[in-house]
This record gives C-alpha cells, structure tokens and sequence, in this order.
RNA sequence: GGCGCUAUCGAAUAAGGGUUUAGUUCGCGGCCCUCUCAAGGCUGAAAUCCGGGUUCGAAUCCCGGUAGCGCUACCA
C-alpha cells in the first residue's frame, strides 16, 4: 500500500508571516490534500533571541483566514494542541516545548563519531574569520581547519569529558566526510551533487540558549512526525547536502522524506526578494494581516486592504506554479484537485500588484449581490441601517464594475445615501455656464411629469427631450449627475436616478439649482 | 571570494527537439460603444541573455561566459 503522504509548514515566529511563506503553506497543503494525506503545522522557535510574542498567533490567523486548517499542529482542527494524544500522537508540536528529545539524537551523533564536542568560543571563531579575512579568504570550520582547533577531535579524552561535564562552554558540530560527492534529488530542481569538500561543520547544539539548531531539530521532527515531503523555500537548498548527511547519520536513509525547494518571491521592480519596504514603497501589503510591532510600526495586510481570502490564495498558487490551461481563476477546493509540484516553475517570480488587484477584482464580480448587501452592511452599520436591502443592492450592483475592492464601496456609493454637501468646482465651472441655467429648470419640470420612473423610461425620456430641443447632451446629463453626485463622475445618469428615485432626484436637482443661482 | 540555484514580451507564464509567423493573462497604446467614469468588444506594440556545440532541425539537449538570486552565524 501506498504510504500516507505527510507533509509540514515549519515557520519560525519571529516576526509576521510574509506571503512567501505563505505560499509555501498553500504549496504544502495542496499537496497534502490532493495525496489524501495530512498537513502539519510545527513552530520551529529554537532562537530564543529572536521570538517574537504574538507571531505565532499570527501565523495561525493568517492561514485561518486564507482557509488553510492543519490536520496536525500547533492549530489542529482550528484549536491549539499543546500535548500529545491518540489524535495528535505527535504532539507537542512546538520545538520549544520539544527540546528533551533533541539532545540525545546530538549524543548519538557523537558516538557513532559523526559529530564532536567543539570548544571554541565565539570570541575564538570572530578572530579567526578577521584573520582570514586580512587575507581575503573565508574562514571555514571544516576537515581543513578542526584539526587545529579546539575540540573533542583534539583534546584528550580526560579533558573533553571534563569540559563537557561543566554543562556549558560548548557546542556540538557534524563532522562533514572528506571528499564526498553528495547526490540529491528534488522534486522541482531535479538531480543536484555537491562535493562536500565545500560544506562546513555546522553546529547542530547551540551554547548559547541550550537549544538544536535548525539543521538538527528539522530532521529529528521530520523524522519522528513520519513527514514524507519537505516543501520549503530555495534559502534551504545550500543546507539540503548536510540534511542528506544528517539521515544518512542516523541510519534513516530509507524513510528520509523527499525535498521540493521552491523559489523565492522577487520584488515587482528592480532586484532581490520581496520585502516589506518594498510594500511601502510602492503600496501593497506583503503580510496576509495587518502587523504592528513592538515599536508601533504598522505593516499593512491583504485582509484589511480589502482582498479577499480566495482571491489571495489563488493569486499566490499562481506566482510560480500554473495549471498548464488557460483557466486562471481556481477556489481552493479546486487547486487542491489540479496542483502538481511538477508544474512549479524553478525560477524566481517576480510578484505584481496589479496582477493581484486583478484576481480580486474577478472574486468581487463572482460575488453575489446577497453576499455583497451583508458584507457591505457589516462593514457600515448604523450608517445605510435605514436602507432596504433591494436599494443596497442595486446600488452595490451598479458599482461592482467599478471597484477592484469592496473597501472601495464605501467611497464609491457615498452619494446614494447621503445628498452631495458640495460640488466639485471644476465641473461647476466647466458645466454650468451658457445655456444650461436655463435648460436645468425645464429639465427638472420634464423629471417631475414622468409617471414611471425606470432606468429605461427615464433614460430615454430624458435623452428624447434633449435631443427634440437640440441641447447639448454632454453639459446637460453632467449637470445632472453634478447635483445628483456632487461631482461629474459615476455610473449612467439614468441607472443613478432610477435608484435614487423621483422624489430624491428632484430634492438634487432643485438642491443644485438653487445652490448654483 | 567560495558553493549552489535560475535565465522566454514591462510582469506572471505556455510551448517537454519539428504542429511556432513563439500562445495566454495582467499592464500599456489605438479604435468601437458612450452623458462622464468604469465595464465590454475589436485591435496594436512587445520576449527566447550572449557565444559555441550536438542534430537534417534547438526556446527546448550539452559546454562556456554573463547576469540575477540564495547560502556562506552557536538565525531560521
């Protein structure tokens, strides 16, 4: 039988989730749902110094929002899971809250000779790098260099055990093999071979919090959690070799998970992956949600800005993977079904905002007026409570074209619920001169007589007695919408004033003619 | 500097040795519609990084160069 697929999203909270990360959390959960399998939520928070309160949280929210529900994790079922049980039999699935189990797979390591106690302090290796960098060289800890420096390769056996004995004052770093031709597969990049002649002796035990590192902690995890793909960003692809030794170590070759490194998101313009300033400066989020950090700055998000969940989810399953058809618009459930990691491109692709304008604009069109008329209502309250639900949503329904985000309707369709308090000078200037002073009060009378008041009858009559007295059809329907929108821009003069109504339109009108004496 | 990854219109991408006069979407330009703004319809400009090789034939395979990106921490 064809073992369970099981697949993890592993961010560190030490900040917002940025919409690459993202997006490797939808790559991962696709394919974890398609397979039938699980996808799992794991915090990997081994930096103490670098934790951020709240990020976790904020993780969790923002894959909520985009829809995206752990079967495992720290986010299980929509819950926090915090200890293990038959239906999380994995758990706790915080690294913090794993640190018991690391240290014996790092003395493992160590016995088996794959590793080795390392002694040197942080002031030792800063100097060491100043030196070889006088020399315009890079210092490497590796089978170059351990040799001659201090550690349990060097020490004697009596001094190592009493160093290690202290409990501090060490670290504990993989000793890389001499001279090996690493060969790796992944699943997007194909065959890869690296000479590990050029790998360093990474640590894998940090002094500093009493903590594995990344590299240790992953493998453990991924190892213990029975993950059967890695799919993570291309940052990780340097690292993939000492991860291959690292199985290979613990004699875990044959139930070592296949990798996927996926490329990075690239700023829209210029060089370099998308980041934050980037947002500010040219005006879009790069966070799902809005962000405030500890010094008060705001970071915008694509939720607060308007998008909607499925609009940003689909828009980020297409920055590098596509579908291979024409269709472009995909609902989660249906990503799910048509998703393969063979049709993720390898190259770095370069997010756009207007692209992703364009998406929501699509969803706000597929959006039922229903839908609209609630969401409108409850993002404006007491404000339009007056109004039916039929008006609402012909006025939503006139200007849905016009919109790219349904925050914009508020702006957008402010004259339908309250009379215009001013007119725009320009049009003033531009519309109400020559003749038309004369013309509007005639207008406003033909208005009055009208007995069906139809966007068709009022269109047509309004335009029939235009044209029967030769007026200038331009000047005289902006003049209307002037006085019905306070400005010489909107939809259709005829669509405005069947909404509005005959009573209200004449209010305008007269309101305008009166104003503009 | 070292190691690795990547390279098609402005952007996202399609084309998996011949079906290619390199397609589609966003954006940009024009025209139509029109009372303005949108929307819509039609339409235009716009790309295989460079150089070698393999082959009857290369965007596609190989090599080199170049460029971009990533990594090079007791960060993840």
């Amino acid at each position: 039988m064809e073992k369970r697929r099981r697949v993890r999203f592993a961010p560190s909270p030490t900040g917002p989730l940025h919409m690459g990360g993202v997006r490797t959390a939808l790559y991962n959960y696709l394919y974890a749902k398609q397979a039938g399998g699980d996808f799992i939520l794991r915090i990997e928070d081994t930096d103490s110094q670098r934790f951020v309160p709240g990020a976790e949280e904020y993780i969790i929210e923002s894959l909520r929002w985009c829809g995206i529900f752990p079967d495992e994790g720290v986010d299980a079922d929509g819950h926090v899971v915090e200890v293990a049980s038959a239906q999380h039999p994995h758990a706790p699935y915080r690294q913090s809250q794993r640190r018991g189990i690391y240290r014996k797979y790092a003395e493992e390591l160590i016995e088996k000779g794959y590793a080795y106690y390392a002694f040197d302090t942080a002031e030792e290796l800063a100097a060491l790098r100043t030196a070889a960098e006088a020399e315009k060289k890079t210092f490497t800890y590796n089978w170059e260099t351990r040799g001659s420096l201090c550690n349990s390769l060097t020490l004697p056996a009596d001094e190592v055990a009493r160093r290690v004995a202290s409990e501090t004052g060490w670290t504990i770093r993989f000793k890389i093999p001499e001279n090996r031709v690493v060969a790796m597969d992944d699943l997007i990049r194909g065959h890869i071979e690296v000479n590990s002649n050029t790998l360093d002796d990474k640590v894998l035990w940090k002094r500093a919090d009493e903590l594995p590192t990344y590299h240790l902690a992953n493998i453990v995890d991924d190892h213990l959690m029975e993950i059967t793909e890695v799919i993570r960003g291309e940052e990780w692809l340097p690292s993939l070799p000492l991860h291959y030794l690292l199985y290979e170590a613990f004699g875990w070759q044959d139930s070592q998970p296949r990798f996927a490194h996926l490329s990075l998101l690239l700023k829209p313009d210029g060089k370099g992956k998308l980041s934050k300033r980037d947002g500010d400066r040219l005006g879009f989020p790069v966070f799902p949600l809005r962000w405030v950090n500890a010094e008060g700055e705001v970071s915008r998000g694509y939720r607060e800005d308007g998008y909607y969940p499925e609009a940003f989810v689909n828009m980020l399953a297409f920055l590098g993977w596509n579908p291979g058809t024409e269709q472009e618009i995909f609902s989660l459930e249906e990503l799910v079904k048509v998703f393969s990691l063979e049709r993720v491109v390898k190259s770095g692709a370069r997010f756009n905002p207007d692209k992703a304008k364009w998406f929501n604009q699509e969803y706000l069109r597929m959006r039922s007026t229903a839908q609209l008329v609630a969401d409108f209502r409850a993002s404006e309250g007491d404000r339009i409570a007056s109004f039916s639900d039929e008006y609402i949503g012909h006025v939503l329904e006139l200007m849905r074209e016009r919109v790219h985000f349904p925050t914009e309707f508020r702006e957008a369709t402010a004259f339908f619920f309250e009379a215009p308090a001013s007119y725009d000078p320009a049009a003033v200037a531009k519309f109400w001169k020559d003749d038309i002073p004369t013309i509007l009060p005639q207008v406003r009378a033909f208005i009055a007589s009208l007995d069906s008041f139809t966007k068709e009858h009022v269109g047509e009559s309004v335009e029939g007695l235009i044209r029967e007295n030769a007026w200038p059809m331009g000047k005289v329907m902006n003049t209307l919408r002037l006085f019905l929108v306070g400005k010489s821009v909107g939809p259709g003069v005829a669509d405005i004033m069947a909404i509005l109504g005959k009573e209200e339109v004449l209010r305008r009108v007269d309101e305008g003619i009166g104003s503009l004496k």
